[in-house]
DNA sequence: GCCAACGTTGGC
DNA sequence: GCCAACGTTGGC
């Protein structure tokens, strides 16, 4: 299958990419997905191999601040059956789990963050999911041009 | 801090 | 299966 692209977000204050470089082989578990739309995607669509954007929601700047490759595959969320993590889901069955996670491997944070409000300026990126209305999937789809557009922006060196 | 847009839950 | 109530997300 030809390299998909997508694009999770985080919070920083949660999870950044500084958190994200200091993992082990900067690699982690994209834990704690509680979205069934999101859930699908993660558990069904993503292959190894596939290009992540990283992007920091909520505290500013909001933007996409670097690249991440898919490492594993979609296999069980082990949060979901930890009665003492945040994401526990004491409905979720151990033998048909309900909550899925990929591992992602940082690849590279961006020379300077992509910025949302630049995204919005960008004419290539206005069909960005991101920028629909009310688009708070947390794993959403991104083409190959806007994956391009994204990266070539996040290359460029900071003013 | 506000609130619109969604998603989920649970009573009926 | 409907839908009101509630909780969350996330930009502003």
């Amino acid at each position: 299958m030809a390299k998909q692209y997508w694009l999770f977000k985080s919070e920083p204050e949660a999870y950044s990419i500084d958190d994200l470089a200091k993992e082990p082989g900067q690699t982690c578990h994209w834990d704690g997905i509680r979205n069934y739309q999101a859930r699908n995607t993660l558990r069904d669509k993503i292959k190894v191999g596939d290009g992540v954007l990283f992007y920091h929601s909520v505290k500013k700047p909001m933007a996409v601040v670097g690249v991440c490759e898919v490492v594993r595959e979609g296999y069980p969320d082990h949060t979901q059956f930890d009665a003492n993590s945040k994401y526990y889901d004491p409905k979720s069955d151990p033998d048909d789990p309900r909550w899925y996670m990929v591992d992602i491997k940082l690849v590279e944070k961006f020379l300077r963050p992509v910025t949302l409000e630049e995204i919005k300026e960008t004419e290539a990126l206005f069909d960005m999911f991101l920028c629909r209305k009310g688009a708070r999937l947390s794993v959403q789809p991104v083409t190959a041009s806007e994956w391009k557009v994204i990266r070539r922006l996040g290359k460029r060196k900071p003013e």
